[in-house]
DNA sequence: ATGAAAGCGCTAACAG
DNA sequence: CTGTTAGCGCTTTCAT
């Protein structure tokens, strides 16, 4: 067994009592004695046990958070901002990987909701009733998903294609792909609006392509459907998707970013993932996971606080590389007219 | 406060203790009652709660992970593996981030160990003695580091250089540089001593470059110091380095995998990170997870088993892509001869 | 300022 | 087979 409690009062001639509150409430115990327990504490080694003390205290000390795949860079990061923001606040983290299925979802929530304070929920695949029903009493901060009554961190995603969209008309392109990943979540969603909500405005035309695997075998298969549909701007579904089209586009002879332009989304650092004749859309995924985690601590301290209130989604930022600027000679916003170009590999 | 075995037992007509039987040790109550409890536990809803449950029994149905960083997608993929393994198992599991600290890493291992049944540590930083006094009663496991007296999972790093210096020279490569990562790592070391190893058999000389950052810019880099170097085959310290490299002998004229061949090592799931020119040494991440909680729960079944029985490292695997296959008019064990090679870029 | 006692949700003897 | 009792480590009245 561990050192307890009962085993630093003991060693420093107090009750028990004494010991939890030298520990917790420093003021309601004389200084020599909060001195004499704190050294017999630290002489044993001593760790509180959280589940115990949740146990009567109804806080446990503990969030959750529930991810669809840790192995996917975009949640790795997530987590990282999860597990900052709590261990500032001095929880610590419950983790749990759906494997990208609701039934699990379902299941570790449930699982998860007895021995936790509160719980983050990251791009949720249960329908809404099922999102209200599994959190059971437990606070729930959703990332990624908006839904009806419960309070979520968004990214502006539809923001973040309006400025690749701008950026790509602003380089003369006039017809722009849009690659879309494996399946219609809610984030590809908002992608897809904000691309025809800007693109209209700007003179471009927006074709939509996919569903394609999000990796850079993806990207090779896109990038031929992308140059056959006469688009010369590429929006990519994630960085690992555009590396593809990159590799793909110079196999076949295409000059980047003369004559066709690629944008990625950034699943993670931007810095390390993309080359330099690619721009990037950078999600702010590190703050999605902290903010969560901050409105989740809210929401425990003032228990009667409205849950649900709107937030605006956090702001995402066109990374443009410097090599991904028009070529010299180019007329701002004239057509590259290459609706014209043949498959060469 | 959400629903507890009282509940359950006051909904069904039974006392508490038949409701624990009933759900823990079926056979010890008539099936009758049983049915009757299980249906007033499933109509209320109710989970146990593992902490209570933790406080008599002393096992906390939780297993503890610590990673030097969520966001390495080497870490993501360990993380599967614990995850799915200790799911499997009917464990939950805490996750703790280092920030690559050891300092850090002491204080998570130490909040760690009270509240878990056993702890996988993942590429400690600690020094060997502390990683010892960390661990404080619960049974730890080393992934990605070897430490007397504590069991470990490793991945054959060494042999997996093998296997890319065997491929190179097959291709005729009489010079190989291996790019070396940000610090030197236990497992880096292992990839040198791989190298030092396999080299002189196979009639190959060996080059050591770096530190550099593990980053498309750390590969692109590393590249014009491999050719500097007069190398002709490359191994880098993963595949974003590798990409990286890649990306300038391309922009330097260099023909791959023709002139230059490329072998990176694998951070996550090869056929999604690497390219058709690009070979890879696959790291058996998730299965390296799997293997930890798999010998933690050895260990808790049978707390009297020898902890550290020496195993032997999972095996790495080379994947060759079609498209790094010599030349075709190359002749096999032939030096390119290379070494006058000029930078062109 | 400190100790004694009760109890959080649960399981494990110990009676019946 | 099932109910009663005790107690896991901790916090929190309630006394003193």
């Amino acid at each position: 067994m561990a050192v307890t409690i009962h085993d630093v009062a003991h060693r420093a001639g107090v009750s028990v009592s004494t010991v939890s509150r030298a520990l917790a409430l420093p003021d309601l115990v004389r200084a020599s004695t909060r001195q004499r327990v704190l050294v017999a504490a630290a002489e044993l080694g001593y760790q509180p046990n959280r589940a115990a003390r949740g146990l009567v205290t109804g806080r446990t000390g503990t969030v959750g958070v529930v991810v669809p795949d840790v192995e996917n860079p975009f949640f790795g990061s997530v987590l990282k901002g999860v597990h900052g923001r709590a261990r500032e606040g001095g929880q610590v983290v419950f983790l749990a990987d759906t494997a990208e299925d609701a039934r699990v979802e379902a299941e570790v929530v449930a699982a998860m909701v007895r021995q936790v304070d509160g719980v983050v929920l990251c791009s949720p695949r249960l329908p809404d009733e099922e999102l209200h029903r599994a959190a059971g009493g437990v606070p729930v901060v959703l990332v990624n998903r908006a839904a009806p009554g419960l309070p979520g961190v968004l990214m502006d995603a539809a923001d973040g294609v309006r400025q690749a969209v701008e950026h790509l008309a602003a380089l003369g392109h006039r017809r722009v792909a849009h690659l879309t990943g494996p399946r219609a979540s809610w984030s590809s969603g908002e992608r897809l609006r904000g691309l025809r909500a800007a693109a209209p405005a700007l003179g471009v035309r927006a074709v939509e392509l996919g569903p394609f695997p999000p990796t850079f075998e993806g990207g090779l298969a896109a990038a031929d459907l992308a140059l056959a549909s006469g688009a010369t701007g590429v929006l990519a579904y994630n960085d690992l998707v555009a590396l593809g089209v990159l590799s793909r586009l110079a196999a076949r002879g295409v000059a980047v970013p003369a004559e066709v332009s690629v944008v990625g989304f950034d699943d993670t650092r931007a810095s390390a993932t993309s080359t330099p004749a690619l721009s990037t859309v950078r999600m702010p995924t590190r703050e999605a996971g902290r903010a969560a985690v901050e409105l989740l601590l809210d929401l425990l301290d003032r228990p009667g606080a409205s849950p649900a209130a709107v937030r605006a989604p956090l702001p995402t930022q066109l990374v443009v590389r410097a090599s991904t600027a028009p070529p010299p000679g180019a007329a701002p916003g004239a057509a590259p007219g290459l609706d014209v170009l043949e498959p060469t590999g």
